[in-house]
RNA sequence: CGGGGUGUAGCGCAGUUGGUAGCGCGCUUGGUUCGGGACCAAGAGGCCGGGUGUUCAAGUCACCUCACUCCGACCA
């Protein structure tokens, strides 16, 4: 160990779990604080992860046959009120914009808090047959919320997101297309970001401002908090009522079309970091990593190694992994913090010896397991090693979830297991439960899981006949 | 929006009873190193978050603001 431990520690977790997230997040250099609260910089490295996930997502829209589009960003504060609870909603925390250059606005614009309003206004205007429906839109934007606190990646005044929008002939179908969407988002967590979800209904208390149903699924963090990761939602067709969208169906009747949206936004990644990482920063599983494995020379001057890194960077490369070599000047031991601190799933050190030897150094980031790989076929052991580091990843976050849900069927045993995971309980659907749920245990519902168990019928908060199972945490 | 904490070099901090600013790391240049955050030498870098007061004099005292952060209430 050196004496000069000139790189800024991150605090533990177990010390101070809010202050290693924020330490993980600034010194893996994946944002930085701008001049106003609430608005961050996504650095190169933490907009390289939202592209990545941006990636996975498209292919799977267009995959289901959604189209992007791009709406403004302003929203008439007429427009954003046609639809009585969805400005109850979101209206607290709008921010508005009331001057146009020096002149006064006639009326004043609300930056987008969610587009649902810009997309019916558009709809209204160009729906008008059966046969254009479905309409199976998608944008890639950022939103502005006017949130009180505030935190990086889990709670911006402004986060990037995409936001899916789309109509349909009948309930049925956009009841389907609320359900799909929600598995591919859980399909991103669990292949790609190796989060395992909890899927299910929101509660009437926690669904989204207008929507008839909203289903959610739900991340457990490390520290054992619950984190809401994507969101889907059917909206019947009360927009499109209160907008007037209507079409011509097969019977030449006006009929109103079913109408859903669903989002998931950068919050995944403050999802990310707090599954995986640990207290020498990020853990990025391979398949979103930006870079995927670190090359590092060892003893660079000596002859051949740096040829032989360089050369081993550009098959791994060839072979379609995301290779990086580090060949600054900056010693080894500072380079092993480095790409520790950034998460990189996979090192390869190559030095003198390793050359003798024919073999490369490979040191895995998920449990700093180190094992010489031969040269030769790097090109077919280092995918597999990247493969077993993204199932390990999921299997131990699957773990951690699985041994922190307990069941209870009192208030008292809900309060006991609050701070150590989730607790499912029967419940009787009453929101004053809820509440006093909230007010008591300090927990709110996270979801009626699609995955039902039956622990019993009587409600722990009113005594009264349950049928639901809802899972209660504490959420970021 | 309430309650605490913090703003001094890129980062981490020191700065006494008020007297115009210092340390470590990083950064630049040169050299030696290189298998767990290397070493030597010489350099560059400051409107002390912003504003208003008090004072002959403010990093230091008072008030106001802005930002960050933690804990609550509200939310992707």
């Amino acid at each position: 160990m050196a004496k000069n431990n000139q790189v800024t520690q991150i605090t533990s977790m177990d010390q101070d779990f809010a202050q290693w997230y924020t330490d993980v997040c600034t010194k893996a250099e994946l944002v930085d604080y701008s001049g106003v609260k609430g608005l961050f910089i996504l650095r190169p490295y933490g907009y390289a992860i939202w592209e990545n996930i941006m990636g996975f997502l498209d292919k799977k829209f267009k995959e289901t046959g959604h189209q992007n589009v791009s709406m403004p960003m302003l929203i008439p504060e007429s427009l954003l009120q046609r639809e009585k609870d969805h400005v109850e909603g979101f209206a607290p925390e709008c921010a508005w914009v009331t001057m146009g250059g020096s002149e006064q606005l006639p009326e004043r614009l609300c930056v987008r808090p969610t587009s649902e309003t810009l997309f019916c206004d558009h709809w209204k205007n160009v729906l008008h047959s059966w046969r254009d429906l479905p309409m199976l839109y998608n944008q890639w934007c950022s939103v502005m919320r006017w949130e009180k606190t505030t935190r990086p990646f889990l709670r911006g005044r402004e986060f990037l997101w995409q936001e899916g929008h789309t109509l349909h002939a009948t309930e049925a179908e956009a009841r389907e297309e609320t359900l799909r969407m929600l598995e591919i988002y859980a399909d991103c967590c669990e292949n790609y970001l190796a989060m395992p979800v909890i899927r299910g209904n929101k509660t009437e208390k926690e669904k989204f401002a207008g929507a008839v149903n909203t289903y959610t699924i739900e991340c457990m963090m490390h520290d054992h908090k619950a984190l809401q990761s994507g969101t889907s939602h059917y909206f019947g067709d009360g927009f499109a009522r209160a907008f007037d969208i209507t079409f011509q169906d097969k019977n030449n009747q006006a009929s109103y079309p079913h109408q859903t949206s669903w989002g998931l936004s950068t919050r995944t990644i403050g999802g990310l970091i707090m599954t995986h990482g640990d207290d020498r920063g990020l853990v990025l599983p391979p398949r979103v990593a930006p870079i995927q494995v670190i090359v590092l020379p060892i003893a660079a001057h000596k002859p051949g190694v740096t040829e032989a890194a360089e050369k081993i960077v550009d098959r791994l490369k060839a072979a379609g992994i995301r290779a990086k070599g580090d060949f600054s000047d900056n010693s080894p031991g500072w380079k092993y913090s480095e790409y520790e601190m950034k998460g990189v799933p996979l090192r390869l050190e190559v030095g003198p010896r390793d050359l003798e030897n024919d073999q490369a150094v490979a040191v895995r980031r998920d449990t700093l397991e180190k094992v010489f790989l031969p040269l030769a076929e790097l090109e077919s052991s280092v995918p597999a090693l990247l493969e077993t580091v993204q199932q390990a990843l999921f299997d131990r976050a699957k773990a951690n979830l699985d041994s922190h849900i307990w069941p209870a069927s009192t208030v008292e045993e809900v309060k006991a297991k609050a701070m150590d995971g989730f607790v499912k309980t029967m419940w009787c659907g009453d929101t004053a439960c809820e509440e006093k749920m909230k007010e008591l245990a300090g927990v709110s519902s996270r979801c009626i899981p699609f995955d039902q168990e039956d622990l019993g019928d009587v409600c722990p908060c009113c005594g009264r006949p349950a049928k639901k199972m809802v899972i209660w945490g504490v959420a970021y």
